[in-house]
DNA sequence: GCCTAGCAAGCGTTTACTTCA
DNA sequence: TCTGAAGTAAACGCTTGCTAG
């Protein structure tokens, strides 16, 4: 292309555009009123893409404004003028059926419209890049447009994300005081009714293995139960109940860890709701563990209770 | 089949000119 | 009348695809 563009420049160039000049003709001559005649068909064989200059255009206008801004086309040799207004609307159309330009057309192009082909070439390029600029501003537009959408959606579902786990924080309180309160009148009723029921000589072993057939051990932390596995393993005065509290604890794994201070909104915070609802709630080895240790009868293993009061009537 | 030079065409960028507020 | 912005024709340099040798 390089030896085309500079092939076009200098005296070419000044040829050519004098050559356009005397070709031109003014917009109200007769020629170029049969040019502004509505088009329908296009002419050219060649090309499917044609339009016709002859019938390219819709309006016929030989106003004198026509005639002024025909001549202000036109100029001295060498200077670079604009297109008329019907060649380009002819161009346009034509840019329109088809914005690439094959060599024929183009030589038709510019022989209807008494061009140089390459001038032709050189408006179709031009336009061209006037059209991918529109273009691009139009899908950067739209971009933009479908970015803001996409926000805001983006924020309220934040907005309701964050109410959301308001709210299940709200009701996992309730739920836990709840429980809590369930479980301290039901260690209450227990105290009482073994107090009551207690038989003479109890069997301490018997207690254990009551202690561990509790269902809910599992749900206890690590650091809960190896607190109270110490406390009781500590004590030399009871080595089977070490044995026993052993084998209590064991099921305690990491695995069946809870870990309420998670404070990620997930999945498993739902299991461990779901756990929770399942198993006795965490608050309440902590209840075993205050009687277990809060009392100096923990050491022996007792719970907290007399010998001759652990019945533990409320386990199954 | 591979390589190379020449050519034409297109594209992006820049320049020069025109028009208009 | 001057001026700056916008529009546009054309130039320029580069790349790509095709073809002949």
């Amino acid at each position: 292309m390089a030896s085309t563009g500079k092939a076009y420049t200098g005296a070419h160039n000044m040829t050519v555009l004098l050559q356009q000049q005397n070709e031109r003709l003014p917009p109200n001559s007769e020629v170029l009123n049969s040019l502004w005649l509505p088009s329908s068909s296009p002419s050219f064989p060649g090309s499917k893409a044609m339009v016709s200059f002859e019938n390219a255009t819709s309006k016929v206008e030989t106003t004198e404004e026509n005639e002024e801004e025909y001549e202000g086309c036109s100029h001295q040799p060498g200077k670079k003028r604009r297109l008329a207004v019907n060649q380009v609307q002819f161009l346009e159309k034509n840019f329109e059926q088809e914005n690439k330009l094959e060599p024929e057309r183009k030589t038709q192009l510019a022989k209807e419209l008494g061009l140089e082909p390459r001038q032709v070439a050189i408006w179709f390029q031009n336009r061209r890049a006037r059209y991918k600029t529109k273009q691009l501003e139009k899908d950067y537009d739209a971009l933009k447009a479908s970015y803001g959408s996409l926000k805001s959606d983006h924020d309220n579902l934040l907005k309701e994300n964050e109410t959301l786990k308001n709210e299940v924080k709200c009701l996992k309180e309730k739920l836990i005081e709840k429980e809590k309160g369930k479980e301290d009148m039901e260690i209450e009723n227990a105290i009482c009714s073994s107090i009551e029921e207690a038989p003479q000589n109890p069997i301490v072993k018997t207690d254990c293995e009551a202690l561990s057939n509790v269902p809910n051990v599992v749900v206890c932390k690590v650091e809960d139960a190896s607190s109270a596995k110490s406390d009781v393993l500590d004590s030399d005065d009871s080595p089977h109940y070490a044995e026993n509290f052993s084998s209590f604890l064991e099921p305690a794994d990491s695995s069946h860890v809870l870990e309420p201070e998670q404070s990620d909104f997930s999945q498993d915070e739902d299991d461990d709701l779901i756990l929770r609802k399942s198993f006795l709630p965490s608050p309440f080895l902590p209840k075993l563990e205050a009687y277990c240790c809060d009392d100096p009868c923990a050491s022996s293993g007792c719970f907290g209770f007399h010998v001759e009061d652990q019945s533990f009537n409320f386990w199954p």
